[in-house]
DNA sequence: CTAGCCTTGAGA
DNA sequence: TCTCAAGGCTAG
């Protein structure tokens, strides 16, 4: 069942500015998997619901606490409060005692004072704790109202720029790619400063960290929400795992099929800068420079967080893919040493910290640098938005002397992205066009 | 923590 | 479109 959607999210005539513009993701919540199985908690769970709704009219009392009950709650008819305390208490696995003899009444005025017996009234009337969504359940739900709010934003933006109408005969968008030639990705990117600390190690004991909390800054809730709401984000885009992508060797063997897997990833991207605030407010010109400057160095980041250390491979949701495969491809021995001694030291230090990934993700989409991009000074001033948010993120995690050494490394490593994926821009000459997804093709400039 | 209210996605 | 049943948020 999960492995067979590669194909129609495929389809060919999609461009880059179709999939911004589009509201909805062509295929991609198939692609995500977080809108099937995951979100679907009804289905074991409703074949009595025609008996329920007779029931429900004459027991509008919580079967627990005799409060006044809205309806079925985890499978019972309860009351909202405890519906929640259920909901609370039900999954934790520290286990509650009762103060008497472990047979309290349980009512309205008196459901506060025994959790103990108030939990077991819910389960003797009922309630399941299998329905309340585990963590998974829980981040897939998340990511999917994340997912639509961003969605109706951006089709309210999109109504309201359409009634503005200026946009609409102007953009040519294939003329835009045809102009840039493929070099233009790594060209104008001004030589970075550093070559040489190319191997600035990050010796941070992350198993010992500071004890006094006054060493860790405290981020404000909004910091924390948004690093949250980011970051399931992230999760449920960039970082899940792509059930189409080929562990089978024999799919990496050329770079044309190397390009091509990767275009799940393209998509992807798309579909986290989509729900981007940030990225919506940039011009549609803007988008798409930013977008086709971050690719390959998406991919890239992108590898690190599958990359495993120990095994030096790359790891899939269909197995596991050894770095060579690289070498084999590309036929470019040092591309693949500096590709891989790249993933191992960051991910050293990331590991596999979502958090950090995502922020390092968002710097490299708000680069003032890429080309033709005309409001620099904005994607600037948002990239340090991004920046600081991180150095917060790193001083509230791993305390401000930790987050001192490690924000300049994670940055270095963000600027020796660009060198990297310049070397991958030069491999990507050899391709053949014929042989290409034409998203790819968009993307990187190969048209 | 509790409990009430709110927001949502899914399904009828 | 409506209803149901999840989770989230937050004043108390």
């Amino acid at each position: 069942m999960a492995g067979n959607e590669a194909t129609p999210l495929t389809s060919p005539e999609i461009s880059i500015k179709e999939c911004l513009l589009s509201p909805n993701d062509f295929d991609e919540a198939k692609i995500s998997g977080i809108s099937d199985s995951s979100t679907d908690p009804s289905t074991d769970k409703d074949e009595t619901s025609s008996n329920k709704k007779k029931k429900i009219k004459d027991e509008k009392r919580c079967r627990v606490c005799g409060d006044m009950a809205l309806g079925y709650n985890f499978d019972a008819v309860t009351c909202e409060s405890c519906k929640a305390f259920f909901r609370r208490n039900a999954r934790g696995s520290k286990s509650t005692r009762c103060l008497f003899q472990g047979n309290c009444v349980i009512d309205v005025r008196t459901r506060r004072f025994c959790p103990h017996c108030r939990l077991q009234k819910c389960f003797n009337v009922g309630m399941k704790k299998d329905m309340i969504l585990d963590e998974t359940e829980r981040k897939a739900r998340m990511a999917k109202v994340l997912e639509n709010r961003q969605k109706r934003q951006v089709k309210a933006k999109g109504r309201e720029e359409v009634t503005s109408s200026e946009q609409e005969v102007g953009t040519d968008w294939s003329e835009l790619i045809t102009n840039t030639p493929v070099s233009n990705f790594s060209e104008n990117s001004p030589t970075p400063t550093s070559a040489s600390s190319e191997h600035m190690p990050c010796k941070i004991d992350l198993s010992n960290l500071p004890e006094d909390r006054e060493m860790y800054r405290k981020l404000t809730e909004s910091e924390s929400v948004f690093i949250k709401e980011l970051t399931l984000l992230y999760e449920s885009t960039l970082a899940s795992f792509t059930d189409s992508y080929h562990s089978d060797q024999n799919n990496y063997s050329t770079i044309n099929q190397l390009v091509n897997n990767s275009e799940i990833a393209v998509r992807r991207l798309i579909k986290f800068v989509k729900r981007i605030n940030d990225f919506m407010r940039l011009s549609q010109d803007d988008q798409i420079a930013a977008l086709k400057a971050c690719v390959l160095s998406t991919i890239l980041l992108r590898s690190v967080a599958f990359y495993s250390s120990e095994k030096d491979v790359w790891i899939t949701a269909k197995g596991e893919v050894p770095t060579k495969i690289l070498k084999k491809a590309t036929g470019y021995i040092s591309l693949h040493d500096s590709h891989t001694r790249y993933c191992r030291t960051l991910k050293d230090v990331v590991q596999d910290n979502h958090e950090m990934m995502t922020l390092m993700q968002l710097i490299i989409i708000f680069n003032p640098e890429g080309p033709n991009l005309a409001s620099r000074t904005l994607i600037s001033d948002i990239q340090d938005h991004y920046i600081t948010l991180l150095k917060h993120y790193l001083e509230a995690e791993y305390s401000f002397s930790n987050a001192k050494e490690m924000l300049p490394f994670l940055l270095q490593k963000l600027s020796e992205l660009k060198e990297l994926s310049e070397e991958h821009s030069k491999v990507l000459l050899q391709v053949n066009p014929t042989e290409i997804e034409p998203l790819m093709l968009e993307v990187l400039n190969l048209k």
